[in-house]
DNA sequence: TTTAGCACTCCAGAAGGACGAGTGCTAAAT
DNA sequence: ATTTAGCACTCGTCCTTCTGGAGTGCTAAA
C-alpha cells in the first residue's frame, strides 16, 4: 500500500472532512482546501485512483466519495495525528474519577457515562471476569440466636456476605465449629474443585449442623461464579439518535435493540493486550456493528483482572480524539485501582 | 359526565381501536363494529357530542377521532375492563420471579427487564430509600496483620462490607478494643447523630488505634448514605423506536434521553399508598413526559421500604394489559421480598 | 331521534421537473 | 508524464402539483 503524499493528504482531508460533516466529500471541496495546490481535477484522478484501491466509495455516481472501513483502517494506522486533549477535557475526566467511589460497580457506570458524555457515543464498560477464583477464608457471624452473617473473602480480595435466618437455633460453639470446618475444607478450591463428594464429607462431619454446610457452600459458590460472570453496562445510548446515519430509524433500531439488549458480555471481545482496539465496521463479529465502529481501551482492575471500556458509533468517528480520551481515562481507571488509590485498596464490594 | 351508554360503548370502542392501531378512528369503523346497531350518521352525532365534551380530538378536519387525555382517564377510570392474564404471562413471570436471585439489586434488573419484553415498552424501576436507617452491629474481622475486613449491619438487616489494608501493622487485641467501642459508640446512631463531636471522643478513647476510628465511621457512613439514595434503572428503551408515535426522531430523542439521563430519581414519582398509579399524558410533571404515560406499580420490599415499577410508553397504551401485569409483577415482587421467600431472609449486598 | 345524501376539507402519496453537485473523459498545457 | 480546463452526463434531492379517498358537518327526510 505505497501512496504518493499528495493521495496520502488528499485521503486523509476527505476522511476528516466526512468524520466531521458525514457528507460525501467532492473533489472541490478538497481542492479548496488550504494547503491543496492542485486543480480539482488532479483531485478527481487520484480520487479514482484511491477507489479503485478500495479506500473510497460512492454512495453514487454523482455524489462525492465517502471512505470504506479500508480507508478508516489506513487512517487509524498510519494517516491519524494524535489528538491533544484539551485541559477542560482533563479535568473532566480527573474530576470524575476523584469522586469519592466505593464501589467498583459505581466507579464504572460513572466512567460509563463520562466516557458516553465525553464523546458523545454510547459507551459500553465491561469488566472480564476472573478465572480460578478461590475462597481465602470463611466467616461467620452470630448476630442472633436464629441468624447469622456469612462473610466470604476470596484470594482476589473480594469480600462478600449475606444474611441468613434459620428455623432453628444455634449456639455459638455450633458456628465455631462450622466456621473451622469450612475454612479447612472449603478454601483454596475453584468452582470446578467444589464437589458434591466434597460436600457428601463435609456434611458428614458437621453433624447436626449439616444443612447449614451446603447453605454456605451454596453462598460461597455464587459469589465465586459472580466473579467469572461478566457483566455489560451501557451508557448514552440516546447520542445515537443524535448522529445524521441514525436519523432513520431502520439503521438505529436493530444496532440500539442490540445495544441495549441482555448484556451478555460474550458479544464483547476482550482485548487481550493491546490497551487500545479500534474495530472498523466489517471488523466486527456482530451483524448490527458492521457498520458501526467501536473503540475500546482496557484498563487494569487490579489482581491480574481487566476492564474495557469503549464507545460505539458509526464508522466516520473521530477516531483521534476518541482513543485519546478513552486511554487517558483507561490510564486514570488502571492507576484507581491497580495502586489501590481507593480507600481500602483493591477489594470491592458486589 | 354523565354519558348515555350509548356515547360510552362508542368511546371505549374508539379508545380500544386507537390503542391497536394508532390509527384515528372514523364514524363508519365504529359503525361497523359487531355490537353496534346504529348508522355512521348517528355515531357521528354523538362523536361530535364526546368531542365537545372534552373527550375526543381532531387531528385534523378530516380525520377521525382520537381519544384525549380526559377521555383516557376517564376510560381508566370507568370503562376499563380488567385484563385477565394468560397462562403462560403468568407463567414468565413467574419464571423470572423464581430465578436464584441473591441481590436486590438484580432482581430489580431482572424484573424490570421482564416488565419491558412482557409489555414492549420501555420500563424503569426505583426502589424507595430508606429514612432513619441505624448501624446495628459492626464486625472487624482481621485478615493479615496490615489488613482486616470491616463489616456493618444495618436495623434493616443489609450487611455491607469492606476490606481496609493499613500502611502499619494492627494486634489482634487492638482489633478487638476497637470494635468494642464502635459498637458502643455508633451503633443506633441515624446520620445526622454521627456528630464531628462524638468522632472526636471516640478517637480519643481509641489511643494509638485512633485513625481507624474515622475510616470505619466513614464507612458505615457510606453505606447509612447509600441506602438513603434512591437509584433508578431502565430497560427496554429500545422499544420505544418500534411504536408508530415514536417513528420520527424529533418524538423520540427528547423522551429516549430524558429516560436515559442521569438517574435521578427524584424524576419519578413514588406513589405513597396506592398500588397502582396511572399518569396520562399531562397529568405527568415532566416536560418530556407530557404527551406519554406512565403505569406504576408499587411493592413492598420489607422493612417498611416500597419499591416501584412501571413503564413509560405513548398515551395510547394498553392500560388494561398493562396494569394487569404490573400489579401481578408487583405483588410478586412484594411477597418475594416481604415474606422473606429470598434464601436467607430480607437481607440483601450491595 | 335516527338516517341518507351530499358538499366540503384536508392529508397522503404519486408524478413530474428543475436544480445542482459531482463525476469521467478528452484535449490542451506544462 | 502530469496537470488542468472544459464539457457532457448522471443521479439524488427538493419542490410543486395533482389526485384519490377517508372523514366530517349539515340538511332534509324517515
Amino acid at each position: 500500500m505505497n501512496l504518493s503524499e499528495r493521495k496520502k493528504r488528499i485521503l486523509r482531508a476527505i476522511i476528516e472532512s466526512y468524520i466531521e460533516t458525514a457528507e460525501p466529500v467532492g473533489s472541490k471541496a478538497i481542492a479548496d482546501c488550504i494547503g491543496m495546490e492542485v486543480s480539482s481535477a488532479t483531485i478527481r484522478n487520484d480520487m479514482a485512483d484511491l477507489e479503485a484501491m478500495g479506500l473510497l466509495e460512492k454512495p453514487h455516481t454523482s455524489a462525492g466519495r465517502i471512505p470504506s472501513s479500508k480507508g478508516y483502517r489506513l487512517y487509524v494506522n498510519e494517516l491519524m495525528e494524535e489528538h491533544k486533549l484539551s485541559l477542560q477535557e482533563t479535568q473532566r475526566i480527573n474530576q470524575a474519577l476523584h469522586l469519592k467511589m466505593q464501589e467498583l460497580d459505581r466507579v464504572l457506570d460513572q466512567a460509563g457515562r463520562v466516557v458516553s458524555q465525553l464523546t458523545n457515543y454510547p459507551s459500553f464498560s465491561l469488566s472480564s471476569g476472573m478465572e480460578r477464583v478461590t475462597v481465602r477464608r470463611f466467616d461467620l457471624l452470630m448476630v442472633e440466636l436464629n441468624a447469622f452473617i456469612i462473610v466470604v473473602m476470596t484470594d482476589t480480595n473480594v469480600v462478600r456476605n449475606r444474611l441468613i435466618r434459620l428455623p432453628s437455633d444455634l449456639t455459638q460453639a455450633q458456628l465455631q465449629m462450622l466456621n473451622t470446618l469450612l475454612n479447612t475444607t472449603f478454601t483454596g478450591l475453584t468452582l470446578e474443585e467444589i464437589t458434591p463428594e466434597l460436600m457428601r464429607v463435609a456434611q458428614h462431619a458437621a453433624g447436626e449442623a449439616y444443612g447449614l454446610i451446603s447453605l454456605v457452600v451454596s453462598f460461597a459458590i455464587e459469589v465465586l461464579e459472580s466473579l467469572e460472570h461478566r457483566t455489560v453496562r451501557t451508557a448514552g445510548l440516546a447520542h445515537l439518535l443524535e448522529l445524521p446515519e441514525y436519523r432513520s430509524l431502520e439503521r438505529a433500531q436493530p444496532l440500539l435493540s442490540y445495544l441495549s439488549e441482555e448484556n451478555d458480555a460474550a458479544r464483547f471481545p476482550v482485548p487481550k493486550d493491546d490497551p487500545m482496539r479500534i474495530l472498523i465496521g466489517p471488523e466486527n463479529v456482530a451483524d448490527a456493528l458492521k457498520d458501526t465502529s467501536v473503540v475500546m481501551a482496557s484498563y487494569d482492575i487490579g489482581e491480574g483482572m481487566r476492564g474495557v471500556i469503549g464507545v460505539v458509533g458509526p464508522t466516520r468517528m473521530d477516531y483521534a480524539k476518541i482513543t485519546a480520551r478513552l486511554s487517558y481515562l483507561a490510564e486514570g481507571l488502571s492507576k484507581l485501582f491497580g495502586q489501590g488509590q481507593l480507600p481500602g485498596g483493591k477489594d470491592e464490594e458486589t
